[in-house]
DNA sequence: CGGCAAACCTGCGAGC
DNA sequence: TGCTCGCAGGTTTGCC
């Protein structure tokens, strides 16, 4: 489920229950997640205090006072819980319990298990092969429209399928690239390599836009982007064109029995969301 | 190298 | 009610 705004919430959420608290147990119920959980993983996280909690692209990082960070990627369909003092057993598919000094647990939890964890130097992160082919992260400084149109630049491929791959910006997944597309009026058929010059500048700040407001509903909807289940990092989304299928487009005031409404097509085996009146 | 399908897994809703 | 089918927010791999 998470794409960046996900996990920017799971992130905020767990600054205040994680920070400056120390680490006093970590159970590893199911090591086999798309890549197996490294075995010393729990070893190198148990007694050590969390220096920080914080986001790149799309993993979570806990850094350490040790100088060790661990890294966590939600895949399709996992969450983070956070558990109070003498919580219930956890369910099947909680694969890893980290539990604070406080009495604190926080559950990963993945049906899937696409998601992953890793544990590194902090150091040598932007080495990681995790890391070092990542694109800029579109929150960052590093990303605006000359350096979106210099990494489209000769791509053969759709934009759809271009914005989906985390070397060209790192972060975006299939909601938020239909999103963006029609926030910005661009067809997700068009040519990456067309998407030059204005249309890269306004797509840029159509994804900076897309994003900045899924953030801000993370943190508004929910008190300290906590649910009252403990869930991190979902809420109530408000989507102008995923999902919607055969709906009135939310941008022009066309005839929907001409124009069919928002249409569904297939890249890159996802589907894909836009208006193809709006959308050029 | 580019582009695409398949693979990794489980759950859920729709339709019969 | 219960079964089967299709689909799902990500990423890697392998094939042409």
């Amino acid at each position: 489920m998470p794409e960046l705004p996900e996990v920017e919430t799971v992130v905020r959420g767990l600054q205040p229950v994680m920070t400056g608290q120390t680490i006093a147990k970590v159970d590893v119920r199911r090591p086999d997640l798309r890549i197996p959980i490294p075995k010393d993983f729990a070893r190198r996280l148990e007694g050590q205090q969390v220096a920080q909690v914080r986001r790149r692209a799309k993993y979570v990082l806990i850094e350490l006072a040790s100088g060790d960070t661990a890294l966590a990627h939600l895949g399709m369909s996992g969450r983070i819980f956070i558990e109070p003092q003498n919580p219930e057993p956890p369910g099947k598919h909680d694969h890893i319990v980290f539990t604070m000094a406080d009495g604190t647990q926080i559950r990963l939890n993945d049906p899937r298990r696409f998601g992953l964890v890793e544990i590194d130097r902090t150091d040598a992160l932007d080495q990681h092969r995790f890391f070092v082919h990542l694109g800029p992260d579109p929150t960052g400084n590093g990303f605006n429209g000359p350096a979106l149109a210099a990494a489209l630049k000769g791509k053969k491929c759709a934009i759809k399928a271009a914005l989906l791959d985390q070397r060209v910006v790192a972060g975006l997944g299939n909601i938020y690239i239909s999103e963006a597309l029609f926030e910005s009026g661009i067809s997700p058929k068009r040519l990456a390599g067309a998407v030059q010059g204005s249309r890269a500048e306004k797509l840029a700040s159509a994804v900076q836009q897309v994003l900045a407001r899924a953030i801000a509903a993370g943190g508004s909807s929910l008190r300290d982007y906590v649910q009252p289940s403990g869930e991190l990092g979902y809420f109530q989304h408000q989507w102008a064109v995923y999902g919607r299928e055969g709906e009135a487009c939310p941008g022009c005031d066309c005839d929907i029995a001409r124009t069919g409404g928002v249409q569904r097509i297939v890249q890159a085996s996802r589907s894909t969301f836009y208006c193809s009146r709006r959308q050029r």
